[in-house]
DNA sequence: ATTTTAACTTGCCTTTTGCAAGCTAATATA
DNA sequence: TATATTAGCTTGCAAAAGGCAAGTTAAAAT
């Protein structure tokens, strides 16, 4: 670990932690593709290659943004899920999510239209904790 | 230009525009810090090379999201403000300050206290609102 | 007329990202 | 029970992004 930070802005501090090309594509793979497991993430539409998912999982695990759990009666999975820490940055990639729908169509006309979102504009703050609340749900019922 | 994005997700594509070490920085210092002209950002705290800045403050441009104006009656300096796709990304700012502050310090105790951002928790829409509007005259005051 | 400044550019080096192949223990299949 | 497949990695190498220091040019200040 032993993070370097390049001033004291808390912003920039942030960027420093979570600033790259993947980490904050893998948070939302958890929070919004349920994604949970190294196969999951590998096979997702994004395309991360095993090593840099390797080293991400870590910084994420070293960072206690998610956790890693053996799946129980099974000795070669695991699971990972969002911790407090990490589903708090749900609000963050709302906000990336919102301003990608509005900004970015006109120079890449394939991106989805989130049709499935469409409370998002209007309710921020009920859409955003809604999703955190099934979050959690989701991680509770694979704990069993 | 000619941007590559790994998928159609507006989140990944987001960070495929935005996701590096210095965009969204050079972002916060002209919406928090008023920063505009380049000799600014090169003084600025974060300390970016000049050839990496030159890189980021053309894509910025190029992604209209910023603007480079000539300053009047100077054949020298340039300003650069944020458009309103720009500042259309004021949430996603405050959003990363927010948990900035909330989950960085426990690992780099020097991180500033922002004292004067006391209501953005309570009344985040309203926070969010008069700093668009305060930047906005601001951009208003020096194009005089 | 000389110095300083704003806004770059260039060359070189380091770090991060990416691709392909290989590895190991566990699980599934024949 | 032997063989194949799978999950979750590691390793080696190449390309891209980031970073440092020095140099450039035209404008502005002294």
């Amino acid at each position: 670990m032993a993070q370097k930070f390049r001033c004291n802005c808390p912003v920039t501090s942030v960027i420093d932690l979570l600033g790259d090309k993947w980490i904050l594509v893998i948070i939302k793979q958890m929070l919004l593709q349920r994604k949970k497991t190294f196969k999951d993430f590998l096979n997702s539409e994004e395309s991360i290659a095993t090593n840099i998912l390797t080293n991400k999982l870590k910084t994420l695990t070293d960072l206690k943004i998610i956790t890693k759990k053996k799946v129980l009666n099974n000795k070669k999975s695991f699971h990972y899920f969002l911790t407090e820490k990490g589903l708090s940055l749900a609000p963050t990639i709302i906000e990336l999510l919102i301003w990608g729908e509005e900004n970015i169509r006109q120079i890449h006309p394939e991106m989805k239209n989130l049709g499935e979102f469409s409370t998002i504009k209007t309710d921020k703050n009920v859409f955003i904790a809604s999703l955190q609340n099934k979050y959690l749900e989701f991680v509770t019922n694979q704990n069993n």
